[in-house]
RNA sequence: AGAGAGGUGGCAGAGUGGUCGAAUGCGACGGAUUCGAAAUCCGUUAUACGGGCAACCGUAUCGGGGGUUCGAAUCCCCCCCUCUCUGCCA
């Protein structure tokens, strides 16, 4: 969530920038925050007067019924009483005034870098660039669907009656080759300067909140009633939330990890058209980034991130492109996403597999996640997270891009000692 | 899952109704001593919110919530978590 300190001191750059979300009665909305923050300052100050003179009240009490003016003591309790009511009262509204404060604090997504362009929907994404060929495939070429069927490297059908549909099984070279992307993934993160990170798979309910899952997309995790835990939809969840309530020492900044998991996601209502095979999936793998870094540093942090996926997607020798999102297409939580996206040749479309935001201050507000500055005064640090990558499309596009006229598919060289094989099929 | 113990500051650990945001030790920081260091000595060392230009003042926080009381780290109730033993188990 945004800092009420932003809202009131930037007030024109942040309707600006709701604006360029198309973030509806941006105006009223942060109004409605100034107004609370002005009636909890308000109350904060009468309940703690009344309680300043209520502890000191307290005090003489005490001493007068040591010294025995036992009615003394009674004299003043009388006062205190009066007191109490009032510290009461205050503090019952106090409280209800936060929690409307939080409630419309959670409402207001973040404001948008000034680079990122404005626009209603995924149509208005700007090309940063793109690299790459896109392949000729041979005739008779498939779609990935087809493929893992003939190949017999993933299957549905066994996912299907062991759990349920989106959770393939990936047998002998399928599963192979999972390994083998998960692998260099993470030897690509360790070699880019990355620490390694093997978090639980599931949260509670503090590290949902912590990093925005909670309470708005509850319905998008899978959550384990008897244990409230959830299944993670992304490894930035645990990792991230590693770093939750706490204050971090500059020197240790920037803070870089890496981190396999498999990620659940129950895409409620999202199914239909463009859903086949490897496109959309309720468990899948990933190798995620995580970056925490100095305010004044995070927008170089940022490219650096994306550079490292670049050069991944390079090293797998795929047509990529990369967009830097409009208002209209971003994430709630961030102030700048490039997304990365591969060709895949034989649906003819670009596939996402990338996702490479700034949070800014957004998730570490709610995070409480600090540093010290040269005033020694706490201040809130930048998030940063990107995929690098998720495999199932990854997948998808080297089996659809690389297939030869003899229906095997051609690895990139990269993979190959990861492998053990140079081709599938 | 059963039985027991316990959750206090960066860490360790005292504190069982008032003068306790909290002894003491360790660590960290500043200073003295030293050519420099170690040792020693002196001092400082939580967070959030509110008020104030500031110095500073106030309030809250001893796992979380509620209660008793003029007053709660301390007493009562509920919840959460951790540890030990037993059981089960990769």
């Amino acid at each position: 969530m945004l800092q009420v300190s932003v809202l009131k001191e930037q007030t024109d750059r942040v309707l600006a920038g709701l604006t360029k979300r198309n973030f509806p009665n941006a105006e009223a909305e942060v109004q409605r925050v100034l107004e609370l923050d002005q009636r909890r300052r308000q109350l904060q100050t009468e309940h703690d007067s009344a309680q300043a003179e209520a502890n000191k009240l307290a005090q003489q009490i005490g001493a007068l019924m040591k010294s025995g003016d036992k009615a003394g003591a009674e004299e003043l309790k009388t006062r205190t009483a009066t007191l109490k009511q009032q510290t009461k009262t205050a503090a019952e509204e106090l409280t209800g005034v936060e929690k409307e404060l939080q409630d419309a604090l959670y409402r207001i997504p973040n404001v948008p870098h000034d680079s990122v362009p404005a626009g209603r929907s995924a149509d208005d994404n700007e090309v940063v660039r793109e690299v790459g060929n896109k392949p000729e495939l041979p005739g008779g070429a498939l779609p990935h669907w087809d493929l893992i069927k003939k190949l017999d490297i993933i299957d549905f059908e066994l996912g299907n009656k062991i759990t349920g549909a989106g959770f393939p099984v990936y047998k002998g070279q399928g599963a192979r080759l999972q390994r083998a992307l998960i692998n260099f993934f993470l030897d690509e993160a360790m070699a880019a300067g990355y620490t390694e990170m093997q978090p639980p798979i599931l949260i509670n309910e503090a590290s949902g909140y912590g990093t925005g899952q909670l309470p708005d997309k509850e319905g998008q995790m899978y959550h384990a009633t008897a244990d409230d835990l959830y299944l993670i939809p992304t490894a930035e969840v645990p990792i991230t939330n590693l770093y939750r309530d706490e204050i971090i020492a500059a020197e240790r900044l920037p803070i870089r990890n890496a981190g396999y998991t498999p990620c659940f996601r129950r895409e409620a209502g999202s199914w239909g058209a463009h859903v086949r095979g490897l496109n959309r999936l309720h468990q899948f793998d990933k190798v995620e980034i995580v970056e925490i870094d100095l305010p004044e540093r995070s927008y170089q942090t940022l490219e650096h991130m994306l550079g490292h996926i670049e050069q991944l997607l390079q090293k797998l020798e795929l047509p990529y492109r990369v967009l830097r999102l409009c208002g209209g297409d971003m994430g709630f939580t961030s102030a700048l996403t490039y997304d990365l996206e591969v060709w895949s040749a034989a649906q003819q479309r670009w596939l996402e597999v990338s996702s490479c935001s700034n949070f800014e201050t957004y998730q570490a507000n709610r995070l409480k996640l600090r540093y010290r500055d040269e005033n020694n005064k706490t201040q809130l640090l930048h998030t940063l997270n990107g995929s690098a990558l998720a495999l199932p499309r990854i997948v998808a596009a080297l089996l659809e891009n690389n297939q030869q006229a003899d229906g095997t598919i051609r690895l990139p060289e990269v993979l190959h000692r990861y492998c053990g094989f140079a081709q599938l099929g």
